[in-house]
RNA sequence: GCGGAUGUAGCUCAGCUGGUUAGAGCGCUGGAUUGUGGCUCCGGAGGCCGUGGGUUCGAACCCCAUCAUUCGCCCCA
């Protein structure tokens, strides 16, 4: 029986390749956060299963979660999300942080899951987190972060939409406005979650079996199936157009046209997993015509960080996941060709080894990153191995280039091959490399 | 947890109704060309046909099981 080559089910190995991609989106990540004054924070992957059963979800924890026990007997488990574990830090040191927070973090998350496509069982997710805002202007901070990352990443409005709604206010549809009972509407939920998958006849049946006879006397079923069609919000019934929630919907998107943000819509299907949202929710779509999906989202939680017995902290925040957006940027083509950090690959010509050495250090005292071939190989395939890394530029070092101090610099992109001192082909090198990082 | 599809060389795959030593392209490697790449030509390595069992004179092929990959469902960062 051989050893397998593959890695775990549902996560990925990294070769240098697919590491370099990874370091563009999250390099791409902090510098857009940071812009807006986010910091990075950290924590252990594992956590007890303590936090998650307070206010995940019950069958996140209990299904989807990897569990164990240590050796202590403790029950242990891999962080499925992070906002549980900020929303502990924060707590942890409630009263000397200072507020706003803005703290942000790239970790690698697990679930216990079939993989699927753009889900896997380890991801890397961006979270991002303002603390101690309680009006909207953490909100519009927060999807204006999330419209400017996709933007840096080069995509433009046409290619996603931002859905927004607001837990307040179907809090008050549903119970205000249907007269539904929280059974009835976590039901509900649930089934308008995924009200798109579904064909609308069965929708609507499903829905209607929600309610009890005597709603559906009072017409409740048939207000509720007029209410989601609705698209304008213009178009919805009086009491909901003036309820505060939706006040404070029609104020954030006003908001967002001004800062140019038009691809921003209300959207009353919007409902995302957790329960422990609050206030306004939002989500992200992909637009593209294979792709058609939510790609990340977040919203208000007010209430987890007082779950830990202290003062509650008001908090908005979403989490961006790396595999979802990396087949966005593969959907629309958005990928940049990646080269690696290396910039110079060195062949050496004949028996040089001990003084080309010394002009390698030079080289790389002057900050130039050079990976020496000492294959003792021919000259072509040399050449066919920097090829194959993806170096730009090849450098020859034999006796002759020694005595004259001229070296051999070619770059295979274009196939031209220059004489140069030292000192230049420094900067021709470091001048490619800026090139590129535009 | 449920359902579908697929497992043959490093990769993509072919392999007829079951018939002898299992094939191609690409890739890898060496040479033609001992100081210069993508073309060309010649040679070479590399396979328990996913694994176990069954049917058969005979199995990559048929049957059962199992494992893996993958797409979807459930659920949803």
């Amino acid at each position: 029986m051989n050893l397998s080559t593959q890695p775990y089910k549902g996560a990925r190995d990294f070769y240098p390749e697919d590491k370099r991609l990874q370091k563009y989106m999250f390099g791409m990540m902090r510098r857009t956060v940071e812009k807006y004054g986010y910091e990075e924070y950290d924590a252990p992957v594992l956590e007890p299963i303590e936090l998650y059963l307070a206010k995940t979800g019950e069958e996140i924890v209990h299904e989807q979660t990897y569990v164990f026990e240590d050796r202590g007997g403790r029950t242990m488990t891999i962080r499925p999300e992070m906002t549980p574990t900020v929303s502990r830090m924060v707590a942890a040191r409630r009263q000397e942080l200072g507020y706003p927070l803005r703290w942000y973090s790239i970790p690698n998350l697990w679930r216990y899951e079939r993989p699927q496509r753009g889900r896997l069982r380890e991801h890397w997710q961006l979270n991002v987190d303002i603390f101690g805002v309680a009006d909207t202007t953490a909100e519009i901070e927060l999807i204006q972060i999330a419209d400017d990352l996709l933007r840096s990443f080069g995509a433009t409005h046409d290619m996603y939409s931002i859905r927004i709604n607001s837990r307040k206010l179907m809090d008050f549809i549903l119970h205000g406005y249907l007269g539904l009972s929280k059974t009835q509407s976590h039901t509900l939920v649930k089934l308008i979650d995924r009200m798109h998958k579904m064909p609308k006849d069965v929708f609507a049946a499903e829905a209607d079996a929600i309610f009890t006879p005597t709603q559906r006397d009072e017409g409740a079923s048939n207000k509720l199936l007029g209410l989601l069609k609705l698209k304008q919000i213009g178009h919805m019934p009086e009491v909901i157009r003036n309820h505060h929630a939706m006040a404070e919907i029609k104020q954030l998107l006003a908001t967002l046209q001004d800062m140019h943000i038009t691809n921003a819509v209300f959207d009353i299907t919007l409902m995302r997993g957790f329960d422990y949202y609050t206030d306004i929710v939002f989500e992200v779509f992909d637009m593209h015509p294979d792709n058609n999906r939510s790609m990340f989202g977040g919203g208000r939680y007010d209430g987890l960080v007082g779950l830990f017995g202290v003062e509650p902290v008001p908090t908005v925040g979403f989490g961006m996941g790396d595999v979802t957006l990396q087949a966005f940027l593969e959907g629309h083509d958005l990928l940049p060709n990646l080269r690696p950090e290396t910039d110079v690959y060195v062949i050496l010509v004949g028996d040089v080894y001990d003084d080309a050495m010394r002009v390698v250090r030079e080289l790389r005292q002057m900050g130039v990153n050079a990976a020496v071939d000492t294959s003792g190989r021919k000259a072509d395939k040399q050449i066919k191995t920097a090829l194959k890394k993806g170096i730009n530029y090849v450098m020859f070092i034999g006796s002759k280039e020694l005595t004259d101090e001229l070296f051999g610099i070619k770059n295979l992109a274009t196939g031209i091959e220059e004489h140069h001192s030292l000192s230049r082909i420094v900067s021709i090198v470091k001048d490619h490399r800026d090139d590129e990082d535009l």
